[in-house]
DNA sequence: TCTGGGGTCCTAGGACCC
DNA sequence: TCTGGGGTCCTAGGACCC
């Protein structure tokens, strides 16, 4: 009797990248802008995407717009607008969508589309399909698209990065070590620095040399997402796609950094306090509550100073997690040391506000804190964001002295406050001091 | 890349229990 | 009181991605 071997035959993996997907939103939104270097990022001060006219004149990423403006003096520099961009996302999506239902909607300007068993239904090869996904996005979307074509993820993310801009690349199973021979360990998807230097160190330079070590070896050198990709740089199909729209955050974290860095304990922890704020407008957004909440300091010279918390009651507003913040502030926080940034992740997200826990009525007092803040993210939607925060949060509302790299927008906002409108910040110390 | 911001997943080691 | 072994849960932190 025979071996029932999974003759898996080949799958058929598609990676579809937009090509400086943001600058290239920009440039579809208005085409007067074609042609031209566009960068992206306006808000943040820094390049978040730049059209390759702009590339060709040297603007790398996070390059500070002071010095984009300097070398190519005729660049036109937008803020995000996250809306347009993930509404031709949805696009993106949708066309991909005509050739097969199997789609991972894997990143804003990123998607896998599994066309296996696909032939019959389409009536094209696989090439064909590629080519026609290829041709619609980039005729109906106004802008171009990178496309791979292989037996997996991680080869198909080899195929969209091997030509950019406007690449088409299908590596079929039976020559894809010509392809990893050519391609550098530190370009393979799931490879970062670190690997990259330990890899190097072992001999291995190329794509090659690392699938062609034995599974023994690997196994004894790395950990299960290597073996996974070193299984996938030998064809055989390892990460399934995760279908369909993407699912509710595990974590939700706000950081922000200021310059110049300070010793202030009160203007750090009102940092510290804006950015819970923000964490928990997030949250609500998205009709979740936080049971436990990581914060951390950021000294000048990059070390992180953090501490896990969990919370009595699941809570979807920041003053249960400012007070407690505060309780324990001295253990984290040393006078004379220069922070530079504060930040804070909530995690244990869920839908329900599922506590039972109400002694010395609790309960209310937090339900009757989230009816204000229901009324306050009114008004914010009414009269823009962080027309209304905590008192705990003022002075990194206001200091002057101490903006962050938002300091342009905080400007223009300020401006605006004063100019047509008559529109108050309003700072509530009540709220801070909700113990 | 002298370093911005928002995420996910994995692992090693300690605590605790049987 | 000392001992071995094993399982589970939790936490800190590393590594990587866009």
């Amino acid at each position: 009797m025979q071996h029932l071997t999974h003759h898996s035959f080949p799958r058929a993996i598609l990676h579809v990248d937009g090509d400086a997907f943001f600058a290239s939103c920009e440039v579809a939104k208005n085409p007067a802008l074609r042609g031209k270097p566009v960068v992206t990022g306006k808000e943040r001060g820094i390049a978040s995407s730049m059209s390759y006219e702009a590339k060709a004149r040297g603007v790398t990423r996070a390059m500070r717009l002071s010095e984009i403006r300097k070398i190519c003096p005729d660049v036109i520099i937008l803020p995000s607008d996250y809306e347009t961009y993930s509404l031709y996302s949805q696009r993106m999506y949708e066309i991909v969508r005509r050739y097969t239902n199997d789609i991972e909607e894997y990143s804003i300007d990123e998607c896998f589309a599994d066309l296996t068993g696909m032939r019959r239904p389409n009536n094209m090869s696989y090439e064909e399909m590629a080519m026609k996904i290829k041709h619609d996005l980039d005729t109906e979307l106004g802008m171009t698209f990178s496309v791979g074509l292989s037996v997996n993820k991680v080869t198909a993310k080899i195929g969209s990065k091997w030509k950019k801009p406007s690449g088409l690349t299908i590596i079929h199973g039976y020559n894809l070590h010509l392809y990893l021979s050519k391609w550098p360990i530190g370009k393979i998807w799931g490879i970062g620095p670190n690997t990259e230097m330990y890899l190097k160190k072992q001999g291995i330079t190329t794509s090659l040399d690392f699938a062609t070590k034995s599974p023994e070896w690997v196994r004894a050198h790395l950990s299960k997402p290597f073996q996974e990709i070193h299984a996938e740089l030998n064809g055989r199909f390892i990460y399934p796609l995760t279908l369909g729209v993407k699912h509710d955050y595990a974590s939700i974290s706000k950081t922000r950094t200021f310059t110049p860095s300070s010793t202030d304990s009160s203007f750090i922890f009102s940092q510290l306090s804006k950015n819970i704020e923000n964490a928990c407008i997030k949250l609500r957004r998205h009709h979740l509550f936080t049971k436990r909440f990581t914060f951390f300091l950021k000294t000048q010279d990059f070390r992180y100073h953090a501490l896990e918390l969990k919370l009595l009651q699941e809570v979807c507003v920041p003053e249960k997690i400012v007070a407690t913040v505060r309780e324990v502030w001295n253990t984290i926080y040393r006078a004379g040391i220069q922070y530079r940034a504060t930040g804070v992740t909530l995690m244990e997200l869920s839908h329900e506000n599922v506590s039972t826990i109400d002694m010395f009525g609790h309960h209310e007092l937090i339900d009757r804190v989230q009816k204000i803040h229901e009324a306050v993210d009114l008004v914010d939607a009414k009269y823009g964001k962080h027309s209304v925060f905590l008192g705990s949060s003022f002075r990194a509302m206001t200091d002057a002295a101490h903006r962050g790299s938002r300091g342009e927008q905080t400007e223009r906002r300020a401006h605006l406050f004063r100019g047509e409108t008559k529109r108050r910040r309003i700072g509530i110390p009540l709220l801070g001091t909700v113990k």
